[in-house]
RNA sequence: GGCGCCGUAGCCAAGUGGUAAGGCAGAGGUCUGCAAAACCUUUAUUCAGCGGUUCGAAUCCGCUCGGCGCCUCCA
């Protein structure tokens, strides 16, 4: 079966494929560079990159932006409150940003953009949203009139016919004709930063950046639009609203929006305590690939339960894996006979793949996997496990680690080399050899201490790094 | 108050009408100089509970209980 999405517009899965020349026009939403990107958003950027190179992995090609928030009230205040201008303030985080993207594997989009690179052009959208009366001022601020756009409400399926009962609507914002309008371009105000522009001096309002550099640079339909869930209302359909008004094209074809990440049972937040960056948790030991299998593990659509046990079970799925290819490529396997086993690895992979095809069932996936796992180990210990049964074995785990990259695992600094390593494991045999016991172990042990796992098998000694 | 999601073994989790995948953890065993790895056996007559529809339900419907999200900045 084809590939297929779950699309929050249409509330149904549908089968996928990009309107014209077989490349992926994508848009993400990225992070707000007010402080250190979080756990739970980088759920949602794993997702991405997961997206990203399944598609891959399906031929087409990937035209993908993301953005920078780098301005906007959280990081006004803090970079007020240090005496920074903005771009101190957010050169830090978004490096800091960027370092983790990279410590957890995550392919950087096509283009990443910053929304303060993107002031003018945002200042040229609302003007010609002004033109085409979708707009109205108050107090200097521009505002987007919801009213104007009969179709809001159209992706989050709310219905706006009454009264948001109960609902808490910000009593502050007096200046605004209707509760749902929001603010485009916000007038300067007490020494916070604004740009001088056509329409005035201001700064942008949030959701206006996403509208304006996604349709600069993919053009005025999306193929997929992605995000996390509690951007769709009211986010993305403010994102939809300027769009469209602007270009009168539907915006994105596909919105693909992320469950949350809750952490032992409840939401994250810093009065909890349970409040994780991933230099918080890389800080206690665990390796960022274990991080990337779990968040890749849950199926995006599933809210996630981040345990520090849930961390465990993944370095150790990851261990029994690494395990596995590390056998196929060392064991003495008997000669070509049997063809079944090969045939039960092309099956495997089979399942795998329509299991990612069927929006993105990692867990499904993942079964399949361990599933020929055993079943290969099983047949590898009777001796029944012929070398032509190897390459497509291996093909699998390519493919796995296609998407989900953990078996390499991360080397730190000053750790031991190969060459060493295999020095060491030679001078090992030799003393096996001569019943030196306590040599060897001692040697395995030197070894150990470097990180370096060394296994005996009855094809001689065989190592990997941990 | 409105809208929506979820509840499957100790933990994570697939499965959405045809008789319970997978991972981790635990127990016992095989192999091993010792380890490690791997394998085998074992852990849900049952899918929050109660009713209903059906030849047949974890899967559909109703009610109850419990957890979570959105409606407000948020991945």
């Amino acid at each position: 079966m084809a590939l297929r999405f779950f699309n929050t517009l249409t509330q149904r899965v549908e089968e996928f494929s990009p309107v014209r020349d077989n490349t992926v026009r994508m848009y993400t939403c990225g992070p707000t560079v007010y402080s250190y990107a979080h756990i739970g958003n980088f759920r949602a950027f794993t997702f991405y990159d997961l997206l990203r190179r399944w598609l891959r992995a399906r031929g087409f090609t990937l035209e993908h932006v993301m953005n920078i928030t780098d301005v906007e009230d959280k990081i006004i205040r803090g970079a007020m409150a240090e005496g920074k201008t903005l771009d101190q303030y957010t050169a830090g985080y978004t490096q800091a940003f960027l370092d983790d993207c990279a410590v957890l594997r995550l392919e950087p989009p096509e283009r990443l953009v910053r929304a303060t690179e993107h002031i003018q052009e945002m200042a040229r959208s609302i003007r010609e949203l002004g033109e085409k009366g979708y707009t109205y001022r108050s107090e200097g601020s521009v505002y987007y009139r919801i009213a104007r756009f009969p179709e809001y409400g159209k992706l989050s399926h709310k219905n706006f016919s009454g009264i948001l009962a109960g609902a808490r609507v910000d009593v502050d914002e007096y200046d605004k004709d209707d509760a749902r309008d929001f603010v485009l371009w916000k007038a300067p105000k007490n020494g916070e930063p604004f740009w001088e522009t056509e329409i005035g001096p201001g700064r942008p309002g949030w959701h206006i950046e996403c509208s304006v550099m996604a349709i600069q640079y993919l053009g005025q339909t999306l193929d997929i639009h992605a995000g996390g869930i509690d951007l769709t209302f009211p986010h993305h359909e403010n994102e939809i609203a300027q769009a469209e008004a602007l270009t009168g094209q539907p915006f994105a074809r596909f919105w693909l929006h992320t469950e949350f990440l809750l952490v032992e049972g409840q939401k994250m937040s810093k009065s909890l305590g349970n409040f994780h960056t991933l230099r918080d948790i890389l800080g206690r030991g665990y390796q960022p690939e274990a991080v990337r299998y779990l968040l890749a593990s849950v199926p995006y659509r599933k809210q996630l339960n981040f345990t520090f046990d849930g961390l465990k079970s993944a370095a150790a799925a990851i261990e029994r894996l690494r395990s596995f290819k590390l056998r196929l490529e060392t064991a003495r396997m008997p000669a070509p006979g049997d063809p079944s086993m090969a045939a039960r690895a092309r099956q495997a992979l089979a399942v795998f793949e329509s299991a990612l095809d069927d929006d993105l069932n990692t867990a499904e996936a993942l079964a399949a996997v361990f599933e020929f796992v055993r079943e290969a180990n099983t047949r590898m210990d009777a001796g029944e496990f012929p070398s032509s049964a190897v390459p497509p074995s291996l093909a699998l785990l390519d493919r796995f680690d296609s998407v989900f990259d953990v078996l390499r695992p991360a080397l730190s600094q000053g750790a031991i080399g190969d060459a060493e390593i295999q020095a060491l494991v030679a001078e090992r045999a030799q003393a096996k050899k001569a019943r030196d016991f306590a040599r060897a172990d001692q040697i395995r042990q030197q070894l150990l201490d470097q990180g370096v796992v060394l296994e005996d098998t009855k094809d001689g000694a065989r190592w990997k790094r941990k």
